[in-house]
DNA sequence: TGTACATCAGTGAACGCGCGTTCACTGATGTAC
DNA sequence: TGTACATCAGTGAACGCGCGTTCACTGATGTAC
């Protein structure tokens, strides 16, 4: 049997959640430096002092959203790794298909996309760094599936990692240059997106050639 | 004979250049949208109306900022594609003048490096579509020396504005990695940072090979 | 050079406003028997 | 099942504070003659 939450705690999380769902709709105008805890409660829908039993304060709830978007960032990875083939054809395929995993990422997913795009080196230090923490632990994972790959063998450590940072920060600027793209243009940044990752390909397979 | 300014307007520019001043240090621990025009008039020890004679508001200070910081910037840059050689070993040592000019600048600039890597992406409209703005004309200038060297034979456009794109983001992106770096590591950013450089050298190397 | 008037960078008082935080409270939900 | 008490998510009034902006001003600098 699974656990059911008492009435009291699941009205307790959907005001909770409510408060995080307004404050990253308000988001996407502002940063969270500026965002107030009236506003966000105002939106809601609940008194400001409502707030305190959810957060200590905005920065707490910043870190609160940091979690709620790498998680689901987190699932995204998760697909483009299995999508990871390192295929007989350069990988062609798999850059197509990271791609179109960040397009579609972007499109359920705008709000948190901008939220850790903004923040990654926003005005409030505990939120940066939980961002930070974040990506360094997807470079991690990325770069334990690389060393899993017959095309890393003879890479040491550092080169993998070094290269799995660059795949991490690539996707971040893609999903960040997306979201800014001019409407209709986005096939282009894609585009461009893909030939980024062509380069990224090219100069892997060719990293060991002198040694 | 050069044109000498009057004392009020020489006066004026002081205090101009003092809010600006005054704003980017503010601005190393919080971002632009929630900057108060009291708190720099505060900090350059004017009265609050005082702002009115030289900014409209604080928007309008950010665009200056970002003209202040990219022209610094655009220095570099210039010095920058003058060591590029493009020479015969790989480019190694361009490699190396190249990331040794960034660490350098970031030690010289850090408030305005900081300044462009938060307000990238930040909650201010103008301030945003400023820098996104000179980091295009960047590129541009980047893609016209790359599409001067013999290793660009062969090359489209698009191809070219695209490398271009990945270097000037790349060089961003160490400036911001140094700044965040712990105290002491630097010199390991330093290395990843040539590593990068190493790989999509590599890339750029072997870009025709299949056509 | 001296005088009379114009300009305008910076002043300081005043304003209305929304902010974050405190506090004692209410009333629905949870628990013990 | 029913009753008596405990818990606690959300309330609403109140507070002191700093904000951006207005306005009429001052006095040093600039200009015309």
């Amino acid at each position: 049997m699974s656990h059911t939450l008492g009435i009291r705690q699941a009205q307790k999380q959907k005001t909770r959640q409510a408060l995080l769902d307004a404050a990253l709709q308000l988001l996407e105008e502002q940063s969270l430096s500026s965002l107030g805890l009236r506003e966000v409660t105002r939106a809601v829908g609940v008194a400001p002092t409502a707030f305190y039993r959810h957060f200590r304060d905005m920065a707490d709830l910043g870190v609160a959203l940091v979690e709620e978007a790498l998680d689901s960032l987190h699932t995204t990875l998760v697909a483009l790794l299995a999508a990871t083939g390192d295929g007989e054809d350069d990988g062609e395929e798999r850059i197509a298909a990271t791609v179109e995993l960040i397009v579609a990422y972007v499109r359920t997913h705008p709000a948190h996309v901008r939220f850790i795009a903004r923040e990654r080196h926003g005005g409030v230090q505990a939120v940066r760094s939980a961002i930070g923490d974040q990506l360094t632990l997807f470079a991690q994972e990325v770069k334990d599936q690389f060393a899993r790959e017959p095309g890393s063998a003879g890479w040491d450590e550092d080169d993998l990692l070094m290269l799995a940072r660059m795949y991490v920060d690539h996707m971040v600027m893609t999903a960040s240059a997306l979201l800014d793209a001019v409407p209709g243009t986005e096939q282009r940044v894609a585009a461009g997106a893909r030939r980024q990752l062509r380069l990224l390909s090219l100069g892997r397979h060719h990293w060991l050639d002198e040694r």
